[in-house]
DNA sequence: TTGAGGGTAGTTTTT
DNA sequence: CTACCCTCAA
């Protein structure tokens, strides 16, 4: 029986082998397997750990509670990664588990990577231990590789990216004889991967499922994918958490193993979780039952993916006799700003329910500024940015929040313009870009000939002359012989059945490959890598290419190679880009306005945040509510609370009257979500003449609605430019901002201009009487309408 | 086989 | 209005 493991004493002991590389060595480390496990501990001396120190109750509490189920309701900015490292401290201080008996899962590289840090910051020398701290998918990802075989797969399959399965769809579709118009390849893969989230293989798709998709032809197409990825020995993301879920349904023997070796699980996010994942876990903790999930049903916000709520909702009926502790203390925010957020999330419904509250003073008031349009409310952003900076606020303290990514444009502009200095996050990522997707398949393919997605990505890129007819003809050979393309390329180049010009030109990059592999054996592979981008006229290509964008790609092939190095060898580096998609960038230091999605800035903070785009059909956006109902629009709606909560000090949301959209001016109201907010939380700034001047006031914003809505039909609602006499707003008493705004009457327009309609589209004004006007629709045909709902074209 | 032009859609994103 | 994808013609 080895002793308990105490923190410094047999620091060294914990930690079990060093991380193994999940490709070239055996993934699974003997010496922690079998280990014996350290006895339950109830005769640790009492005294209070000093990590546990500065805890408040109910974070002690959810680090104390070892055993047994725990749901974690930990609000925004409570203190979550705190409760979730000191746990897993207290667990390894207790000798409750050795560090590989512990399972810690997180959605996100950089979560699992700070979870890492902190808990090596907390215990010194336990983090190196902790084997199975990681992504859902690189957990399963390893699990998976050592019992690929029970699923029909080889342990050196390949994670398959979003291009490939793209591609590999398109492949089907077009098999099928299906009009790809119709039934494009983008859907499949929606529809495909909303099946994998719900842990649904072919064979347990409903009747209503199967028949979805091309008349029927779901299932179909759902089958033949997973046996060519069969075949092409790949998994998609989707299959590393099925196909284990697969195999530990049907080898008992396998799943105990597993079962028996995590004492103890602690999952980050879980209400991020999905079908499939929730399986998972709940299959891993069957036997010990000590399940530590962590999540805040009001940050769901991935639904959309798959995310199940629900998962999270009914925690405690899943694991009965689950403990639930709430964090509701926030060490993030001041008072305003957490009562604003606060009683914006209350007006949705089936929430488990939390209070924040803080003992950090009032502080500001979320402010809601309305603009005019979008130019001025980037302008007056930027503004509002100097202003602070120039009272002392750097720029990397504020940060710029959008719905969606196309609104950080207007932003960009005005930040050139003026110069200021500013970083937009999101956006392609860098193994995501095509010229390293293209490098990576040349490396694929040297590491591993028959990878046929690779084979074909690159095969004439850069152009060889082996085009379609040519692939076509390696795709009949390969599937004759029921080999790979690979195989068959080097067999035809030995035929007669290709041109000449082709034959040439297939056999060169055959030798290519052939030699590459051979040099690979004694070069350093990171030279390797470079060997094979000059010499496969890669390289050349964009060396050749006059783009603007072909300077930067070489820049990018170049930090490939040097992070290439980085790594052992080859494929583990093939590994590690399949499940780690981002690679490290040092532009951290330098002082920048952030510009980010709010999905993006979930988990941030920023002394400052920004939050424009509050209109209704932007921000709740339309699309949500047209698919999703009610669901949708409360998904919106913790997406606002998400936004809000990320600010420590000042919250400014925005909206503008009239925004261009595709080159069309399209007005629009405030968000519900600025009425929703608790009035005395909130300070409307208003500008004269703008109706964005009466936000807050939910009995204009409903009339504006309907208004936007009936615009046609002449009931006497305003719009975006016409005169408002506004009663004093219900939730905020603005009664001093009555606003008349000049009457916009038909002596605006005249005969023959041509003019836009919000709910008609483009026409051409036929008639004018007072403020009516008849217009002839390029679409809608005839139709009378007020002025006021009609602007210039 | 390749480039040019037409048709079409147009959130959020991790792994 | 783009940007992208696919089809068509050279």
């Amino acid at each position: 029986m080895p002793p308990c493991p105490r923190p410094r004493a047999s620091a060294g002991s914990w930690a079990l082998a060093g991380k193994a590389d999940p490709v070239s060595a055996d993934p699974f480390d003997p010496a922690g397997w079998d280990e014996p496990l350290p006895p339950d501990a109830p005769d640790i001396p009492a005294p209070t750990p000093y990590y546990l120190d500065g805890l408040n109750p109910e974070q002690r509490a959810a680090v104390e509670a070892t055993d047994g189920p725990v749901l974690v309701l930990a609000g925004a900015g409570t203190g979550k990664t705190r409760v979730l490292t000191t746990r897993i401290a207290h667990l390894l201080h207790l000798g409750k588990a050795w560090p590989g008996q512990i399972l810690a899962v997180t959605f996100t590289n950089k979560a699992a990577r700070e979870m890492q840090e902190r808990v090596a910051a907390l215990v010194p020398g336990a983090a190196e231990g902790l084997n199975w701290l990681g992504t859902f998918h690189s957990i399963a990802a390893r699990i998976l590789r050592r019992h690929a075989e029970l699923v029909g797969l080889q342990p050196n399959f390949t994670i398959l990216d979003a291009d490939d399965q793209l591609r590999l769809m398109k492949q089907l579709i077009a098999a099928e004889g299906l009009d790809d118009k119709r039934f494009p390849a983008r859907s499949l893969a929606v529809l495909i991967d909303r099946w994998k989230n719900r842990a649904l293989t072919p064979d347990r798709l409903g009747s209503d499922d199967a028949h979805s998709f091309a008349d029927g032809k779901g299932k179909l197409l759902y089958t033949a994918y997973q046996e060519r990825l069969k075949t092409l020995n790949a998994a998609d993301f989707g299959d590393l958490l099925l196909h284990v879920i697969t195999i530990f349904q049907q080898h008992p023997d396998v799943l105990a193993d597993w079962q028996r070796r995590f004492k103890y699980i602690l999952v980050d996010e879980y209400q991020d979780t999905n079908v499939a994942q929730y399986l998972w876990l709940r299959l891993l903790a069957q036997r010990w039952r000590n399940l530590c999930c962590v999540g805040d049903d009001d940050q769901s916000i991935y639904g959309w993916r798959g995310a199940e709520v629900g998962n999270i909702l009914k925690f405690e009926s899943d694991f009965p006799g689950a403990v639930v502790i709430r964090l509701e203390r926030n060490y993030r925010s001041t008072g305003h700003i957490l009562a604003a957020a606060s009683g914006l999330i209350a007006a949705n419904e089936g929430r488990l329910g939390k209070t924040l509250w803080t003992e950090d003073e009032a502080g500001e008031k979320v402010r809601v500024i309305g603009y005019w349009d979008g130019e001025e409310e980037a302008r007056s952003t930027a503004d509002l940015i100097e202003g602070m900076r120039g009272r002392g606020r750097r720029l990397s303290e504020m940060a710029i929040l959008v719905r969606a990514g196309h609104q950080t444009r207007a932003f960009e502009e005005r930040f050139v313009a003026t110069g200021l200095p500013y970083r937009v996050i999101g956006g392609p990522r860098f193994y995501e870009r095509q010229e390293i997707r293209d490098a990576l398949a040349y490396f694929r393919v040297v590491v591993q000939p028959d990878d046929d997605l690779a084979f074909e990505r690159i095969v004439n890129v850069p152009k060889r002359g082996l085009g379609d007819a040519t692939i076509q003809q390696l795709h009949i050979l390969a599937r004759a012989r029921g080999i790979s393309l690979h195989r068959a390329a080097e067999a035809i180049t030995e035929s007669d059945e290709l041109k000449p010009k082709a034959r040439t030109a297939l056999r060169d990059l055959m030798t290519g490959f052939a030699r590459w592999r051979a040099v690979g054996r004694d070069l350093p592979h990171a030279e390797l890598a470079e060997t094979i981008l000059d010499e496969s006229g890669y390289t050349a290509m964009w060396q050749a290419d006059k783009s603007a964008e072909a300077p930067g790609r070489l820049d990018n092939l170049k930090e490939l190679v040097d992070a290439l190095a980085g790594f052992e060898s080859l494929p583990a580096f093939l590994d590690h880009v399949a499940l780690v998609m981002e690679i490290e960038r040092g532009d951290a230091g330098q002082d920048m306005v952030t510009l980010m999605t709010l999905h993006g800035a979930k988990g941030l903070e920023f002394p400052v945040v920004f939050l424009p785009g509050w209109e209704e059909g932007l921000f709740p956006s339309q699309r949500s509510l047209d698919e999703s109902g009610l669901a949708g629009l409360e998904e919106e709606r913790r997406l606002a609370y998400v936004g809000i909560t990320r600010a420590r000090e000042t919250a400014i949301i925005s909206h503008a009257a009239n925004r261009r959209i595709y080159n069309q001016w399209q007005s629009a109201i405030p968000s519900r979500f600025i009425d929703e907010m608790p009035r005395d939380h909130v300070e409307i700034e208003a500008k004269p003449g703008l109706w964005g001047a009466n936000s807050g006031s939910s009995s204009l914003g409903t009339s504006l609605r309907e208004a936007d809505l009936f615009g046609d039909r002449g009931a006497p609602g305003p719009g975006f430019r016409r005169a408002a006499e506004v009663k004093p707003t219900r939730a905020l008493d603005l009664a001093v901002e009555r606003v008349t705004v000049t009457d916009h009457s038909g002596d605006d327009f005249s005969t023959g201009e041509r003019v836009f309609h919000q709910k008609f589209g483009y026409g051409r004004i036929a008639r004018i009487e007072g403020n009516k006007l008849d217009i002839n629709f390029d679409k809608a045909g005839v139709k009378k309408v007020i002025a006021s709902f009609v602007s210039r074209a």
